[in-house]
RNA sequence: GGCUGCAUCGUCUAAUGGUGAGGAUAUAAGAUUCUCAAUCUUAUGAUAUGGGUUCAAGUCCCAUUGCGGUCACCA
C-alpha cells in the first residue's frame, strides 16, 4: 500500500504539515513549576457537581502553581449539543467563582491557542490524521453500522471481547489503494481507524493520585475520525492537550479505561504525555436499596450545579464542601485558619482521595451554617440579595427597601462568642427572616397552646403597659419577669416542672406568646434585640393586635 | 463476560509496619435559671472475609466478596 498516496486521498484539502501546524502553538513561557490544566466539558446543556469538582483542583493546580486554567469546549458529538450550553456553562462556573485565564467565551475567544471549541479545530485534527495515515498508522473503514453490529453480535455469542480488532480489522485493513478510491468516488462513508498492533504487552502510566496504574495495552482500531470528519474524544484530547501545552489531564476515573488509547497515540505521534489525575466519582446512598452508587442525573437534583444555584447555596460553601471532599486535610487546616480565605489552602494532589465519596448533604448544610455565620454582614446582605434579585425578586425588593433593617437583624445574636447560625442557604434566608418585614409577616404559630384568650389579653395589655423601648435586655427582662409574677406563672420553668399544679404555667409560656406575637413563630431568635430591630412603633402595633 | 479502579465508625476521613485505631459530621442523652439556632459534656459507632509475609499488619502479598468504571462513528 502506497501510504502517501492513501493520505493524499483521503486528505486532498490538508496541505500544513505537522511541522507546520505545531510551530503555531509554540511552547508556553511560563515560569518554572507553572502548571496549565483545564477542563474539557460537552455542551449538553447540563451541568454536573463533578464538572465543578473537578474544576476546582484543575483551578487550583494553575493557579497556585502561577501557571495557566482555560476552558476547551469538547463539542465532537454535535448530537448531544444542546443550545445556549456554552453559556450555562461559563454562567455556571462564574457562579461558583472558577474563573478562566483563557479559552471559549460566551462571544467567542479568548487566547492565543485557539479556537477552543473542538468542532472549530477539525483542520488541525486533519493534518495529524494524515500524517498517521502516511505513517501506515490509521486507515479509513467503510464499514456500516449493520456490520459492526454483525460484529458485536457474533464476538457477545463467542464470548469473545468486542471491538474492531485482529481478524475483524482484516476486512477494512486489506482494502487496496484502488478499491478505497472506488469506494470514496461512490460517496461511501469511511471513519478513519488507529492501525493496532496485535499485542499482550502491559503498559504502566503514573497517576498523580493513584501512582502507577497497569493497564494491557491497546490492541484495539478504535476510531479517530468520526465520518463527518470531526475526532472521536480520544484522538481530540491527545492532539489539543499538546498542541495547548496542557501539564496536568484532570478528569473523572471513567476516563481510566480509555488511557491506553491515549498513551498509544502520544507514542506514536512523539509527544510527551501529561501527568494525569483521574479524580474518584462523586457517590450517593441509593435509598432503595441502602447501596453505594453513581449519582445520577435522573435521580438525584443534587447531582446539577443548578440546584445549588437555585436553593441558592454560597458559593463558598460549596467550595469549602468541595475541598474536604477533595483534601482530607483541609477541615484540619479550616480549622487552624479561621477566616482564611479558601483559597489560601495549600491544596496537593497527592492529600487527594481515590475512592468515591459521597455526597453528604448533611455535611453540607452544617458547613453552610458555619461559613454564613462567620460572614460579615455586609457580605451576605450582599450574597443574598444577588441570589434573590435572580430567584426571588419580590424579596430583592424587600431588601433593598429594608437595607439598614436587614443588616441589622443579620447582626441579631450576633454579639457574643456563640454567634448564631440561622442561616444555611439563601433560599430558606428568605423563610427565615420574613417576619422582620411587614409584607412578609404571618403568624404561624398557635398562642392557645401558650395560654388561654383572657390571660393572653391581660399579659399583652400589661406588657405594653409597662414597656420601655429604651429599656436595656437586663431591664426588660426583669419586668417580663414581674408581669409572669404577677399572672400567677413560673418565673422559674424548674418550679412549673416541679409543681404544674401551682400555675398557670411557666415563664416559657410567656415568652413563648410573645415571641409568637412579634415573629409569628415559637421559635426565634432573642425578643429584645428582634424588637429593636424592628423599633418601637411595628412593636406595639404587633402586640397591640392581641391586648 | 473481558479489562480495570476502589474498600477504616451511617457519612467524610486520620494513623514512617509498632499508643487503647484519632478527628469531623450524623444520631441519642444531659447542661446552659425564656424558645429556637448555637455552644459545652457524655454515649453509641469502623479496619469486608479468608489465607500468607513479619517479633509485630488497618498498613505489604494472594484469593474471595462487595461497590464502581469501561468495552460506540458519546464524552
Amino acid at each position: 500500500m502506497d501510504n502517501k498516496a492513501l493520505a493524499e486521498l483521503l486528505f486532498p484539502d490538508v496541505t500544513e504539515t505537522r511541522e507546520q501546524t505545531e510551530a503555531r502553538f509554540p511552547e508556553r513561557q511560563l515560569p518554572e513549576g507553572a502548571c496549565v490544566t483545564r477542563i474539557g466539558p460537552s455542551p449538553t446543556g447540563f451541568v454536573h457537581l463533578g464538572n465543578l469538582y473537578n474544576a476546582i483542583i484543575a483551578e487550583r493546580i494553575a493557579h497556585q502553581s502561577g501557571g495557566v486554567f482555560y476552558l476547551r469546549i469538547e463539542d465532537t458529538d454535535n448530537k448531544r449539543e444542546v443550545e445556549g450550553a456554552v453559556e450555562t456553562l461559563i454562567n455556571a462556573m462564574d457562579y461558583f467563582g472558577v474563573r478562566f485565564d483563557e479559552g471559549a467565551t460566551a462571544e467567542g475567544d479568548n487566547g492565543a491557542y485557539g479556537p477552543y471549541r473542538q468542532r472549530q479545530r477539525r483542520d488541525i485534527y486533519h493534518v495529524f490524521a494524515k500524517w498517521l495515515v502516511e505513517q501506515g498508522l490509521a486507515y479509513p473503514c467503510f464499514m456500516t453500522a449493520e456490520e459492526l453490529d454483525a460484529i458485536r453480535e457474533q464476538q457477545t455469542a463467542a464470548k469473545e471481547n468486542p471491538g474492531i480488532y485482529g481478524r475483524y480489522a482484516e476486512k477494512s485493513r486489506s482494502l487496496t489503494l484502488e478499491e478505497i478510491k472506488q469506494n470514496i468516488a461512490e460517496d461511501k462513508p469511511w471513519v478513519l481507524r488507529y492501525k493496532a498492533e496485535m499485542t499482550d504487552e502491559y503498559i504502566e502510566v503514573k497517576d498523580a493520585v493513584r501512582g502507577a496504574v497497569k493497564m494491557p495495552r491497546n490492541s484495539m482500531d478504535f476510531v479517530l475520525l468520526k465520518s463527518d470528519g470531526i475526532p472521536t474524544y480520544h484522538f481530540a484530547h491527545v492532539v489539543d492537550d499538546h498542541l495547548m501545552h496542557s501539564t496536568h489531564v484532570i478528569r473523572g476515573e471513567e476516563w481510566l479505561s480509555s488511557l491506553p488509547m491515549h498513551v498509544e497515540l502520544f507514542g506514536k505521534l512523539g509527544w510527551e504525555q501529561p501527568v494525569y489525575c483521574h479524580t474518584a466519582t462523586l457517590m450517593k446512598i441509593d435509598e432503595e436499596n441502602g447501596g453505594k452508587r453513581k449519582l445520577s442525573k435522573r435521580k438525584d437534583p443534587e447531582l446539577a450545579l443548578s440546584y445549588y444555584q437555585q436553593e441558592g447555596i454560597s458559593r463558598d460553601v460549596v467550595w469549602e464542601f468541595l475541598l474536604t471532599l477533595l483534601n482530607s486535610n483541609y477541615e484540619e487546616w479550616r480549622l487552624a485558619n479561621p477566616g482564611v480565605s479558601y483559597l489560601e489552602f495549600p491544596y496537593t494532589l497527592e492529600k487527594m482521595s481515590i475512592s468515591g465519596a459521597l455526597v453528604d448533604l448533611d455535611k453540607l448544610r452544617d458547613i453552610s451554617k458555619e461559613v454564613i455565620c462567620a460572614m460579615q454582614p455586609e457580605k451576605v446582605y450582599d450574597e443574598w440579595y444577588g441570589w434573590c434579585s435572580e430567584y426571588n425578586r419580590e424579596f430583592a425588593d424587600l431588601l433593598s427597601k429594608y437595607k439598614d433593617r436587614t443588616l441589622a437583624a443579620l447582626n441579631v445574636g450576633k454579639g457574643g462568642k456563640k454567634p448564631r447560625k440561622d442561616i444555611e442557604t439563601w433560599k430558606q434566608a428568605c423563610d427565615f427572616m420574613s417576619f422582620y418585614y411587614d409584607e412578609t409577616f404571618t403568624v404561624a404559630d398557635d398562642m392557645n397552646e401558650q395560654a388561654d384568650e383572657e390571660t393572653r389579653k391581660q399579659f399583652f395589655a400589661k406588657y405594653l403597659e409597662t414597656y420601655d423601648h429604651a429599656d436595656d435586655s437586663q431591664a426588660w427582662f426583669e419586668k417580663v419577669r414581674a408581669i409572669t409574677a404577677e399572672l400567677g406563672f413560673a418565673v422559674k420553668p424548674k418550679d412549673f416542672k416541679k409543681y404544674p399544679d401551682s400555675y398557670k404555667g411557666s415563664i416559657v409560656h410567656i415568652t413563648n406568646m410573645l415571641r409568637i406575637a412579634l415573629t409569628g413563630r415559637a421559635n426565634a431568635p432573642d425578643i429584645h434585640e428582634v424588637s429593636h430591630v424592628l423599633g418601637e412603633d411595628i412593636v406595639r402595633a404587633r402586640l397591640g393586635r392581641w391586648a
